[in-house]
DNA sequence: TATATTTGAAACTGAATGGTTTCATAATTA
DNA sequence: TAATTATGAAACCATTCAGTTTCAAATATA
């Protein structure tokens, strides 16, 4: 059982879920009608995007709703950040990385 | 057999991977020494990555060097830009988007 | 209070995943 | 040419994963 975000975020399912959430908090039910899956197999997507905090419950009466942990989502950019870097600063020499490797010359 | 950028860095070897080859193209052999994995498993790693296009590879000699494809980095980038809309627009008032959302009065 | 509704948990299942060992191929090097 | 080196592919295995069905608990409603 990893369960971090980059597994997290790895399932369809799950992408959708916190791009419908992401827009208003939502119960597991009005979740499961954008699928067409069970509401048990939705609650599960629940469980494991709860259990890395993307998202958080809070209860209503028997009903629960669930939001985005928006701040979570930043470790995502934050791991980008290393690549943005390069794409940037690196773009247009970029492609002979490869021929400076291997002779190590310069 | 799914096979998107997110399926492919949900596995922290690969992200590892990516990396390491971020900074200088290299070859399996070259990668698997970071690892306590053999050879092979690395291999079947760089498959997986190719096959969903975020390395590339290019031979010289009997060596295969295998380097970043910065463009389809960005492709998780774009994923989350839906997000960061979010992240900095409603970031002060995100807090009460849950009562909003239920008696939807306003 | 009896019934509906909303939800999570448990047990099970088939498929996918990450790893290993063994083998084949192609390019160097002795 | 023979031996070594670098690599990918195939077969196999244990574990994880996403889904289902069934069940229990808690809240709301008649």
């Amino acid at each position: 059982m990893r369960r971090d975000i980059f597994q997290a975020i790895a399932d369809p399912t799950r992408r959708t879920i916190i791009a419908l959430i992401a827009l208003q908090a939502m119960t597991p039910n009005a979740l499961a009608e954008h699928f067409d899956t069970t509401r048990q197999a939705i609650s599960k997507h629940l469980k494991i995007l709860t259990e890395c905090q993307l998202i958080s419950q809070q209860q209503a009466g028997r009903e629960i709703y669930y939001r985005l942990e928006v701040s979570k989502m930043k470790e995502i950019d934050s791991w980008l950040e290393q690549f943005r870097k390069i794409w940037e600063d690196r773009f247009n020499e970029l492609d002979n990385i490869l021929s400076t490797t291997k002779s190590d010359e310069k």
